[in-house]
DNA sequence: TTCATATTTGAACACACACTCTAATTTGAA
DNA sequence: TTCAAATTAGAGTGTGTGTTCAAATATGAA
């Protein structure tokens, strides 16, 4: 990957296996249908690439680093803040948001890699929005606003998954409308 | 299916189905194996079953049935017993629950057929989900129940996706949560 | 018992898949 | 300009898949 167009061949594999993950699921992403929609051919996505685990590793990646766009963690943002940072995710990064749900998903088979990585994700996310939710609810043990945070966090993915099935789910009222339960049910 | 042979044999391929889904999921399930498993041959599959397709989705419709607390639909069921129903479906036949949500969430490249299968199957779900809710909280509208039913049942599919990614979710503990939240802010 | 039909047999088919290989072409640092 | 290395071309490999088929056999209503 020393030569300029090596790196163009690259970004063509990627974004097309981006939007094959979106719309057809990992099973239904194969090296053809990768190769045919980045106009390149098998030779050169195995020069570039060493399996199609690896495009897909790399891909997954991207997707998961986006559902978080505040690494930066400052401890200032309000439940509400993250919901909607998630809704906006789901919404706006449409390719991105499915390959995330379809990860999600989809079993992980063999590749643990990905699951452990998933797992992680997760819980960097329930954290924070454990905190979020302490920080609103001084008065709830920690043991609960993580609990709480447990539930709302696996109900937002629900909602997204089922934005996947259903392109006219309305993703904000859920969303919020859970926000709202979680909260007042203090 | 007139002998009772073929009832039999039937019995043999669904029951060799269950166990190598659960075995092996449903990447791992090869017409193959399901013959191996239950001591039959492909002719003798495909005498019975049009397709894998189609013993896949008998096996799911057979578990999420065998498991409604209100088969005849005569409207008893109460929201706790809905929710009961399906954190045993999760819990006790949880290789069959990620296929469920696997096959709604999958792309479905041709066969959009079973895409279809399954939003109905969801929309039934919500209606009686968002009856339940009507019947214990009178005084909301009809469109308010049945929105907090879309909620409520998007965010148990997220609970139990979770699960898939991590065996040690307490889904009655979450479910539980939910339904008490659903119907407290009310 | 008869006999239409349900069921079983088991090889064979067609195809899609991830991946490889060799030769040609292109790149860009020296 | 040179030239080793990066990239592309594109046919080809091997394997596993879901599915089909014609022939043989078993079933049970009449």
């Amino acid at each position: 990957m020393r030569y300029k167009a090596g790196r163009e061949t690259r970004d063509k594999i990627l974004s097309a296996t981006r939007s094959l993950i979106a719309k057809l699921g990992l099973e239904g992403t194969t090296i053809k249908g990768i190769c045919e929609a980045a106009g390149v051919l098998p030779g050169s996505f195995y020069n570039l690439f060493d399996s199609k685990e690896q495009v897909i590793i790399t891909v997954v990646r991207q997707a998961i680093d986006a559902v978080d766009p505040d690494p930066e963690h400052l401890g200032t943002d309000t439940l509400a803040d993250l919901v909607d940072a998630y809704i906006e995710f789901i919404v706006e990064q449409g390719d991105l948001a499915r390959v995330y749900v379809r990860i999600a998903v989809s079993g992980t088979k063999d590749n643990s890699d990905l699951r452990g990585r998933m797992l992680r994700h997760h819980e960097g996310r329930v954290s924070r929005f454990a905190e979020a939710i302490a920080r609103e609810h001084p008065e709830l043990s920690d043991a609960l606003a993580t609990q709480r945070a447990e539930t709302l966090v696996s109900s937002l993915n629900g909602i997204a998954v089922h934005r996947v099935l259903d392109a006219d789910f309305d993703v904000a009222l859920h969303a919020r409308s859970l926000v709202h339960m979680t909260l007042s049910s203090a």
